[in-house]
RNA sequence: GGUGGGGUGGCCGAGAGGCGAGGCAGCGGCCUGCAAAGCCGUAUACGCGGGUUCGAAUCCCGUCCCCACCUCCA
């Protein structure tokens, strides 16, 4: 049962052994807080979740430091455009400093990540909050001749691409072979591939979006960040790390380069999951084509969406159809039915009870789909355990499923607050109630015309009527 | 031009030489007062053309198409 993970950088599926027996420390990149969060930053979250949890599952007590990228441009550009009329973006505030802007969208990728049962890291540090180790990183990389101030004044900082033999490694990319940006400012590179650790300030920046440096004020380049965090919490060699597939290149390739030219042996495996596209094209704030969880999560429940965002293969490209969360809400409602009719109490999930399929679907590179495929196969014969009062049969079934659901994290998908303490919710079950039982009479009169008016009319308000040997069941229909 | 990943049944989505994963939708049946849910059954699926093999969706050769990255992006 060895756990075995594709590594972009040797681009093969290989077994995972961490640095540290029974620690591993891995490294996500969040997201850049320059807007409101869309479904691919939060699908990254999910597949990055998941491996997460596998790991502790598998006995890892597990380290997570994802960062916060809370200065760059974009930030500066989005908080400089809410101090003039009209304001572009709907969710703009106006006259809005960069700092409050990026801590504003800090607290949105938050809340959406709580909803969606994303656990937190262990330590989530901002970009702003690491001036000086990356002072120190830079002035590393000027000592071992990787790095140089640029010759125009401009208090820019670059990383000498040159110097660095196998630059572009992690991409199985030739420096030669690569495609000149045709808009690259040269700006006192020496090679247009170069790129800035620091970055001088210019006239009109806000004085508070820049830090004093030995190359003059100014603030990070934005690939460095990672690499003086990494190695502040997790140290110069550490066991994942992880990010979406477009940060392959530029912004990894980079972080790498740069760790490694000082000298670290940084990041053992580099997982990348796959992109979420909008019927077949790249979701992305540039195309502005973009879903929102909060949008997601009117049409459905957060465990519906956790299920939906988080059932393919981590590296696969999902496509998003409108569609899509009405077959994951059918699935869900599958699940969650046979455990609210198996009676399974829930408490904490036992891993032990988890089928030994799954757990090797899981430890093969987290294939969940083939784990998935487990647990609806444990559902459909938990189902037919309980059709033949095999209640003991169905408990075990329970019992796996369960421990494959909070396994997944799917169980930590919910609205924020809970929904037992929810007295609407009270409300509606004690009215419901009220309805069935006035049902139940009608039947056991044989007045069906009565019954079925009671279960149209609880349908209408989107209460779904489901009648077994010991009673009605209602649920709320979803999707 | 370079690099990486793909093309699987109506849809989603695993698999990677030999029992047709799983889900959604559909159809038939059982159950039900009728439903719903559930169960059982149900599909000439593997881009195209060659080849290797007793046997290929899986290997080899060729070919077409799609996507991502090479510029800010999860």
């Amino acid at each position: 049962m060895s756990l075995r993970f594709y590594d972009t950088a040797t681009a093969e599926v290989r077994e995972f052994t961490s640095l540290t027996p029974g620690a591993a420390r891995v490294y996500y990149c969040g997201a850049t807080v320059q807007g409101m969060p869309h479904v691919g930053h939060v699908r990254s979250a999910i597949a990055f979740d998941q491996l997460t949890r596998w790991l502790r599952v598998r006995g890892y007590v597990v380290t997570v430091v994802r960062n916060v990228t809370d200065i760059d441009d974009k930030i500066l550009a989005k908080s400089r455009a809410s101090f003039e009329e009209p304001l572009e973006d709907s969710d703009a505030v106006p006259n809005e400093e960069w700092w409050a802007l990026a801590y504003r969208y800090e607290q949105e990728f938050l809340k959406a990540y709580d909803t969606l049962g994303v656990q937190r890291p262990t330590y989530e540090p901002r970009a702003t909050g690491h001036i000086p180790e990356m002072h120190q990183l830079i002035q590393q990389l000027i000592d071992r001749g990787h790095a140089y101030p640029a010759s125009d004044g401009s208090g820019d900082v670059y990383f000498d691409v040159r110097s660095w033999p196998v630059y572009g490694s992690l991409t199985r990319q030739n420096v030669d072979d690569m495609q000149a940006a045709p808009d690259a400012d040269p700006r006192g590179k020496r090679d247009p591939r170069d790129f800035a650790l620091w970055k001088g300030w210019k006239e009109g920046e806000p004085e508070t979006a820049a830090w004093p440096s030995p190359w003059g004020n100014g603030r990070p380049g934005w690939h460095l960040e990672c690499s003086a965090m990494v190695t502040r919490y997790l140290g110069t060699e550490f066991d994942i790390h992880g990010g979406g597939l477009d940060l392959r290149f530029p912004h990894h390739e980079n972080e790498m380069a740069q760790s490694q030219a000082a000298g670290h042996r940084f990041a053992r495996f580099w997982m990348h999951n796959g992109m979420v596209t909008y019927e077949g094209e790249k979701m992305s704030k540039s195309v502005g084509n973009t879903v929102s969880p909060a949008e997601m999560l009117q049409l459905t429940t957060p465990r519906v969406v956790r299920y939906y965002l988080g059932q393919a293969h981590y590296r696969s490209v999902l496509d998003y159809r409108p569609t899509s969360l009405q077959e994951a809400a059918a699935a869900v409602e599958r699940i969650d039915g046979f455990l609210a009719k198996s009676g399974h109490a829930g408490g904490a999930p036992d891993w032990a009870d988890l089928p030994e399929e799954f757990g090797a679907a899981m430890d093969d590179d987290l294939n969940v789909p083939r784990a998935l495929a487990v647990l609806h196969e444990t559902v459909r014969a938990g189902n037919s355990a309980l059709a033949v009062n095999d209640s003991a049969g169905a408990a075990r079934a329970a019992a796996a499923v369960s421990a494959m659901t909070a396994a997944l994290g799917l169980d930590d998908a919910r609205p924020a607050g809970g929904a037992e303490k929810c007295p609407e919710l009270t409300a509606l079950d004690a009215l419901v109630r009220s309805q069935l039982a006035e049902r139940a009479a009608a039947r056991a009169g044989r007045d069906w015309a009565r019954a079925d008016a009671i279960r149209d009319a609880l349908a209408e308000a989107g209460v779904v009527v489901e009648d077994s040997a010991d009673g009605a069941r209602w649920s709320l229909s979803r999707g």
